[in-house]
DNA sequence: TATATATAGTAAACAGTGTTCACTATCGAA
DNA sequence: TTCGATAGTGAACACTGTTTACTATATATA
């Protein structure tokens, strides 16, 4: 399914994708913050002007990065699942997934956590989204065999809220207000994943 | 205990209370990222350079409407505190009392979570804040007069952090992510307060 | 009371931001 | 080969936080 371009869409293409590609490693490297249309542009050897030829607006860039990222979160946790486990032993590791993720890419973490115009319209889209619904699916699927203890008042859903709200709380925090405690924090998320663990294993 | 001053003093006090209720006001009214120092000094009736007589820089003004954000959260958590209740209740209280505070006062509870020059430098000095000790110390008390469950492998700190984080967790998410999902946000809310209640009663 | 000093306040500028506009040169098609 | 779309530019606009040189005014001292 190679789509029919001419020459110069496809060098539209490509230059475009140069400049998010710039645009990517100056927040890597400097924050979302580090981010100026002026650096960006320098960077690509455009002059600033010449990028709203390829983006109706600064934000367009960030919106696509933020997809891109998306993208990534969800791509690094199936890169670090085990094939065949338990799910609880699956479910921990999807918590420590997206926290190492928000760890080693605070910059995209920042992006998805905080972008405008990418985020959920509704809950219900919400339910929908790829990097949510694969977590509900392991809830539901393991609450109904009986290897994942369900606390009294907690369906699958309201769990998986839980645990999402838990996880990035923590993510976020500890990029946030909690910036300063480094190796302390991670600690202390060892000894919350212990816990959850027995709490939520069959018995 | 009143401290000596000159009139001149007092006048400059006064000034800077004027332009940090000015802050205040903007914030409340056009979020943190409204507040810019001109129209700030417009808004006192200065030029922009006077207000460097009174703060070093702008965030100077941000630090010091972040402290009053904390004392103003803490405030609101005990007014609407109910004087003797169950422990459990009180802790559920104390969880919408954040979400709540969160709701009402996005821009400060912005501050309180982004501040740079404000946030607490180690996970011991946090330990110790006014706005967790709290938590912390109805937590440990419950737990010990059995009028708390803590379910296995939490220990009262444990399940503070845990607590705070799933609340603060919440209520960043649905001023940044969620932001769209309006009273639907807080039903799920209901739900998971309703389940974590019925989770650290006793029995 | 006269004089010297510290201080409140200002206009203007600097360096940075995102964005737009008028313009040129080149490229692709008829 | 001509003609129109388009890639790219320099300069400007309207913002941002901040600094500098300057002027009054108010305070403190002789």
């Amino acid at each position: 399914m190679t789509i029919s371009s001419t020459p110069s869409e496809r060098r539209f293409e490509k230059n475009r994708q140069a400049i998010l590609d710039a645009a990517r490693s100056i927040i890597m490297e400097h924050g979302v913050d580090g981010l100026s249309m002026r650096v960006l542009a320098d960077l690509v050897d455009y002059s600033p002007a010449a990028l709203y030829k390829y983006f109706k607006d600064k934000d367009e860039i960030l919106d696509e990065l933020t997809n891109e990222a998306w993208q990534l979160s969800a791509e690094y946790n199936q890169r670090h699942m085990p094939a065949s486990e338990e799910p609880v032993a699956m479910l921990m590791q999807s918590g420590m997934n997206i926290y190492e993720f928000a760890k080693q890419y605070p910059a995209q973490y920042q992006l998805m956590m905080s972008s405008t115009r990418t985020s959920p319209k509704s809950l219900e889209e919400f339910m929908e989204h790829e990097n949510f619904k694969g977590l509900r699916m392991l809830l539901a699927q393991s609450a109904n065999s009986g290897q994942l203890h369900l606390p009294e008042g907690f369906s699958p859903d309201l769990l998986a809220f839980t645990l999402w709200f838990l996880v990035h709380g923590a993510s976020m925090l500890r990029g946030s207000l909690m910036r300063e405690f480094g190796e302390d924090f991670d600690g202390l998320m060892d000894e919350l994943y212990a816990a959850l663990s027995t709490l939520l294993s069959p018995q």
